[in-house]
DNA sequence: AAAATGACATGAG
DNA sequence: ACTCATGCCATTT
């Protein structure tokens, strides 16, 4: 097996994602941007995937599609954990989906 | 080796 | 404004 250079385009990923802050949320379009692939949107999908179990552990809750709408939370664990998350970190979240988007939304690219 | 799948995005109708 | 169709990259069957 390779994985070696898309090893790191995962790395860059996670990097990212354990960089936004709490009660922030970003998106799989800004990832992918930020790493290169203007539209490796599943491709950032799937480096969440491989976050699971790693360390430090990635606060894939934070990461939502374009609309805001949390996508993975079945790829937490039960019920809604990631929601009950968000709305501990002071997000309001309904019907698995982020309110207020824009006021919470965290660009990685404006940060870095 | 090829085809199908997947935690999405963007464009066109 | 909403729905359908296509593109993207990697992993898995």
């Amino acid at each position: 097996m390779k994985r070696t250079d898309n090893q790191d385009l995962y790395e860059a990923i996670f990097d990212i994602v354990r960089l936004v802050p709490s009660g922030r949320v970003t998106t799989y379009g800004a990832i992918a941007a930020v790493i290169g692939l203007r539209s490796g949107a599943r491709f950032v999908g799937h480096a969440l995937k491989h976050c699971s179990g790693l360390t430090p552990p990635v606060p894939a809750h934070r990461v939502l599609n374009s609309s805001g709408l949390l996508t993975g939370r079945h790829h937490f664990g039960p019920g809604n954990e990631m929601q009950e998350l968000l709305e501990k970190e002071g997000i309001k979240v309904i019907d698995n989906k982020v309110v207020t988007l824009d006021k919470y939304f965290w660009d990685p690219l404006k940060e870095l």
